[in-house]
DNA sequence: TCTCCGATTCACT
DNA sequence: GTGAATCGGAGAA
């Protein structure tokens, strides 16, 4: 079954374990239709978590974190790699998941580039869209956590929250 | 305007 | 293990 706005509407650190093991459908434009499980995510909790790019507050870039949960959140990092979010919690808390890897494509830049997914999908939802959906199979794997990647610069108190969560039979 | 730097990946030593 | 590629957001001036 779908995912709907509900499964979003709950605190990230609830659906970033609970979006490991779900079922990415991406629709090309010329109709090739891909399927890949999410293997590891990682939650950036709001305004007090430094890792997250709304703790410095609203700004242009950020706005879509406060929208609906079930948003896609897309940015640019490096100047190369588009990270794949989505948006958890009700509206006006910055919450998001990072899909940071999916069978077969181990990486957030490599998952987006094979699904082919960048800018034009920020800020639209995950929910009752044709390009691309997510479905529960009900496959239940068992969750092991991690501290986040890539996030030194946050300090060391929000550097080693064991905030990355990944499917074990894959590690 | 100008400067700094990142939720990464890959090639090379 | 180190460093380059590459660009837009955010903050300073």
């Amino acid at each position: 079954m779908m995912l709907d706005k509900d499964f979003f509407d709950r605190d990230v650190l609830i659906v970033a374990p609970d979006l490991v093991g779900k079922i990415i459908v991406r629709k090309f434009d010329n109709d090739r239709i891909m399927r890949v499980r999410i293997t590891q995510t990682e939650a950036y909790r709001g305004v007090e978590d430094k890792a997250c790019h709304a703790h410095k507050g609203r700004t242009p870039r950020t706005d879509v974190m406060y929208k609906q949960p079930g948003t896609i959140y897309i940015y640019l990092i490096y100047g190369m790699y588009w990270m794949l979010n989505f948006v958890c919690e009700r509206e006006n808390i910055p919450q998001a998941v990072l899909i940071r890897a999916v069978e077969g494509f181990n990486g957030p830049g490599k998952l987006t580039k094979a699904l082919q997914i960048d800018k034009s999908y920020n800020n639209q939802s995950i929910c009752n869209n044709s390009k691309i959906m997510l479905f529960d199979d009900l496959y239940q794997p068992e969750i092991i956590v991690a501290p986040r990647v890539g996030i030194d610069y946050a300090g060391k108190e929000w550097a080693e929250k064991p905030w990355r969560f990944m499917d074990k039979s894959l590690s």
